[in-house]
DNA sequence: ACATCATTCAATTAGTTAATTGAATGTTTG
DNA sequence: CAAACATTCAATTAACTAATTGAATGATGT
C-alpha cells in the first residue's frame, strides 16, 4: 500500500542471505571457511560432499555476499566476506538457542552433559595465559592450526591425543579449542583429557570467535 | 567425516530460522510485527497480501521460533518472539550493507540522496528531549504509535503533514522516525518538511531500534 | 445455541532449489 | 605447448516452497 519500491528492492537482498544461510551444509561450509581460507577440493573433504556440489554452494554464498575467493595456483580459496558473517551466525545461533525448543532440546541433552563444567571465558583464558598457568589445546587438524591460532597453543587432534599425553603439563590447567561454540571436537577432547584424570575445560566458542574479538593470533 | 550427529541436528535447526528469514516478503511482515502486536488481518492489509498467505508465512515465522502468538478476542495476535530477533535482523542488515553490491547502491542512490545529512543519534536525541530543544515526530500510522512510541512525539502521517504543518515549533529542530532503517515514511517526512522551511532530520532507524535499546517507550 | 467473523487447514498449481553427472574452463608444470 | 589438475558450468532429475482457493475451526455476542 506505500510508495517502496527501493525498500522492497533492499528486503528482496536481505531474503538472498538469509536464503543463502539457510541449509545446513552451507552453514557448515562457513564454518569450515571461517577457520582460515581452504580450497574447494579441501571443504568438499571436511564437509563430506562432492567436489561439484560444493562448489555450487560456495558459489551461491558468494553471490549473497558471504564468502570472497581467490585464486591461488590451480586451486580457488575461499574466505569470509567480512567479519560480519561471524556475527551473524552467532546471531542466528543466539535466535535458536532461546526460541527453538529442539535446539534446547539438544544443547542440554548432549553438549550440557558432556561439560558439567562452565567454559572458560576468552577474558579468563587471555589472563591466565599471561601468567603461565594454562595449556592451550587446538584440537582442530592441522591446516586449520597453521592458518592461525591461539598464541603458544599446542596443536594435537583427538587421533593423537592419547600417544601425545605426555606432552600435557599434568600441574596445568588444559584448555582446550576448536572451530565454535557446538564444535563436538573440544567436547570430545576435553571428556577423554578428565577420563585420563588431567583437568581440562573447553574455551567458550571457537578460534573464529577468538580473532574477531581482536585477541592475539599465531601463525604457524 | 566425524561424530557429529548433534552438530547437524543444531545446523538443521539453525538453517530452518535462516530459511524463514529468506524470503522479502516475510522480511516486511517482521517488521510490522515489530512495531507492535498485531493482528493477521492488519497485517495482511498492511503487507499488501491476502490473509490466508499472510497467515501462512506467520505460521512458518512461528515454527521458525522468530514469532510468537496469542488469541485476542477472535483476532490473534502476532508479536517477535524475543528481542534478539531484532538483533539478528541488524546482522542481516549489515552484512548486505557491507558486502552486496546491490544494496550499496540502493542505499546510496535511493536513501543517502533524500536524507544529505546524518541522522540524529538516539543518545543525542535523547539528551536533546530532556533539554526541550526538539519536537520528535512519528509518522507511522496510528495503530502503531499508539502501542508504544518515544516519550512526547507527536503522531502525524504523511498525508496528514499540510494539515497539521501548524503544531510543529518551527524553533525546534524536527525529529522524525518511523519503523526501521529503511522505512521510506521518514525519509519523505523529512523531505516534505525541508521544502516548508523546517529544520528537520530522521532519527537513526526506527522504534523497535530505540526500545530494543532500553530506551523510555510511553503507550497511549 | 446460533450467526458472525478471524484465522487456520487442506489441497492444488506454479515456481524454485538441491544434488548429480559429465563436459568445459583455466592454471600450473614439465 | 601439452598434460595434469582444480574448479566451474550446463543440463537433468528429484524435492521442496509459494500462492491460491474454498472449507473447517474456534471465539464472540445476541
Amino acid at each position: 500500500m506505500s510508495s517502496d519500491s527501493p525498500k522492497h528492492a533492499l528486503l528482496t537482498q536481505f531474503a538472498v542471505v538469509a536464503k543463502a544461510l539457510g541449509h545446513a551444509h552451507r552453514l557448515e561450509l562457513l564454518e569450515f571457511v571461517a577457520q582460515g581460507e581452504p580450497s574447494v577440493d579441501a571443504l568438499a573433504q571436511r564437509a563430506g560432499l562432492t567436489v561439484a556440489n560444493t562448489s555450487q554452494h560456495l558459489l551461491l554464498l558468494r553471490r549473497a555476499g558471504l564468502l570472497a575467493s581467490r585464486q591461488d595456483g590451480k586451486r580457488v580459496r575461499y574466505r569470509l566476506a567480512d567479519d560480519s558473517v561471524l556475527n551473524l551466525l552467532a546471531e542466528l545461533r543466539r535466535v535458536a538457542e532461546r526460541n527453538v525448543a529442539e535446539v534446547q532440546q539438544i544443547v542440554n541433552g548432549y553438549f550440557k552433559q558432556q561439560d558439567a563444567l562452565e567454559p572458560v571465558s576468552r577474558r579468563e583464558l587471555l589472563e591466565r595465559m599471561e601468567h603461565g598457568l594454562v595449556t592451550v589445546l587446538d584440537v582442530r587438524p592441522e591446516d586449520e592450526y597453521r592458518a592461525g591460532h591461539v598464541p603458544g597453543a599446542l596443536n594435537i587432534t583427538l587421533s593423537e591425543l592419547d600417544s601425545r599425553l605426555t606432552e600435557l603439563n599434568r600441574d596445568h590447567e588444559i584448555v582446550a579449542y576448536c572451530r565454535g561454540a557446538y564444535c563436538v571436537l573440544s567436547f570430545e577432547a576435553v571428556a577423554a583429557l578428565r577420563t585420563r584424570g588431567l583437568n581440562a575445560r573447553r574455551l567458550e566458542e571457537g578460534f573464529p570467535e577468538w580473532r574477531v574479538a581482536g585477541l592475539p593470533v599465531e601463525t604457524a
